[in-house]
DNA sequence: ATGTATAGTGACCGGGTGGTCATTCGCTAT
DNA sequence: ATAGCGAATGACCACCCGGTCACTATACAT
C-alpha cells in the first residue's frame, strides 16, 4: 500500500511554505505549550479546521516542521566528514563549528526552537528529537577525534571520552553564545558578524589545542 | 519611614517556608507561563486570594522566590576567592565548580528556574536576573584570571577574554550536563554522583591547562 | 446538469487561566 | 461582651486555549 498522500501535501508548495515559515515562527518565538494556533491562522488568513485537517494537533505541527528540519542536518555533517578526511581534528572541529553557524544563519527560527527543547522538560518530542539530534553529531565528533588519536595528533594519556566532551560541548555553546545574550560572559560574541566569529573560533581553538597553562607539562 | 510589613512577611516561619517551597516546585516543574496558581494552591491547601494577597501578581511570587535565591549565590563565591587567594588558578576553578554543584544539590530547584529562563525570552525578569547572576559569576571568573596572568600561571601569549570565556563556559556547562540529560554526549556526566563529578572535573581541568593537542607548541 | 471527492470554513465546546472582592474568620484589647 | 483589624476565603469574571464538526465552495468527470 503506497503511502497516501495528506491533505497538506497535495497543496500547492507556495502555500505549504508559508504555513510552514509561519508555524515555525510562532514555535520559535513562545515554544510549543504558549504558542497558538489561532495566532498562526490569523496571521495566514486561514480557517483553524484547515490547521487541523493538515496536522491533526498542534504537536502535529510541530513534528512535521521541526522533524523536516532535523533531517536537514545530516547532509553538511557527512559532507564535511569526507572534504576532510585525514586532516588535522581542530580543523575539521572549525569547519563543523562554521557550518553549525551557517545553518543557524539559514534557519535561525529552527535553531531557536532546538533551543527551547533543550531546557524544557515538557516540551513535547523532546526526548525522540534530542536523541536524533546527539547521536548525529556526537557520534560524528566522536570518530573525529578516534581518527585523530589513531594518527599521534593528540596527547597519548588524555581521557578519550573527556576530549570529546570537552569539543562536543564548547562547539554547542560556541554556536548558542553567538546566538543568544547572557550566554558569554562579556558579550564577546552574541551577535558577532562572520570575521569576528571566525576569529573568535580561531582564537577558542588555539586554547583547546595547547592549553591555558603557561608551564609546560612535566 | 520604616518599609511596612507585608502580609506575606507576617506569616509564621513555617507557613512562610511552606509556599515558597511549593512555589519554587511549580515554576521548577513548569517554568512561569506553565506554572498555575492553581495548582499551587491546591496543593498548600490555602485560598488563591491569599496567594494575591501576597504577592500582587503570579510574576510577584517568582520575583520574590528567585530573588532570594540569587542572593544567596554571592557569598560562597566570595568565601571561595578569600580562602583560595594566590592559589592555582585551575584549582580555583576547580573550587568554584564544585561550589556550584553544592549550590545545586542544596536548591535543585532554583536551578532549574534559572535554567529555564536562560532559554525562553519569554520568561519575566529574565534580563534582570540573569544580568546580576552573570555579572557574579563573571566578574568572579575574569579576576582569578587576571590574577593567574599577573602571576605568569598563563601563557603569556592567550586572549585573556577568550581564556575568561572558556572557563566560564566550560564550568557553567559542566554543571549543566550534571543536572540536564542530552547536554553531554555520551551521559557520561548526567546524574553522576559527586565522586565521579570530581573525577571527570580533575580530567576535564587537566585538558584545559595543557591542552589536547600531541605536537608541542612551537 | 449532475455527481463525487476534496479543500476550506468558523461558530461552538469544555476547560483552564490570572486576577478580584465582598464577605467571613480569629485574635486581641478594652 | 464587644469593637476593631488584619488574615483568609472562594465564587466569580473575562479571556484564551486546543480541538470539533456540520456545512459550504470548488474542481473535475460524466
Amino acid at each position: 500500500m503506497p503511502p497516501q498522500k495528506t491533505t497538506f501535501e497535495n497543496l500547492d508548495q507556495s502555500k505549504r511554505e508559508r504555513i510552514m515559515i509561519e508555524a515555525t515562527k510562532e514555535f520559535a518565538e513562545y515554544g510549543f505549550h504558549q504558542a497558538s494556533v489561532n495566532r498562526m491562522v490569523n496571521r495566514l488568513g486561514i480557517a483553524k479546521g484547515s490547521l487541523f485537517k493538515y496536522f491533526g494537533t498542534k504537536q502535529g505541527i510541530l513534528e512535521y516542521v521541526f522533524g523536516h528540519a532535523v533531517t536537514m542536518l545530516k547532509a553538511p555533517l557527512k559532507q564535511i566528514r569526507l572534504e576532510t578526511e585525514g586532516g588535522d581534528l581542530f580543523e575539521r572541529v572549525r569547519q563543523v563549528t562554521l557550518a553549525g553557524a551557517d545553518f543557524i544563519e539559514a534557519h535561525p527560527n529552527i535553531y531557536r526552537i532546538y533551543l527551547k527543547m533543550l531546557l524544557q522538560e515538557n516540551f513535547p518530542m523532546r526526548e525522540r528529537f534530542l536523541t536524533r539530534i546527539r547521536a548525529t553529531s556526537g557520534k560524528f565528533l566522536h570518530s573525529l577525534v578516534q581518527e585523530a588519536m589513531e594518527s599521534g595528533q593528540l596527547r597519548s594519556d588524555i581521557d578519550t571520552d573527556m576530549a570529546v566532551y570537552l569539543l562536543d560541548t564548547t562547539v554547542d555553546r560556541f554556536l548558542q553564545s553567538v546566538a543568544v545574550p547572557f550566554l558569554d560572559g562579556d558579550s564577546i560574541l552574541h551577535g558577532a558578524d562572520r570575521q569576528t566569529i571566525e576569529t573568535r573560533l580561531d582564537s577558542l581553538l588555539d586554547l583547546l589545542r595547547h592549553g591555558l597553562s603557561g608551564i609546560p607539562k612535566t
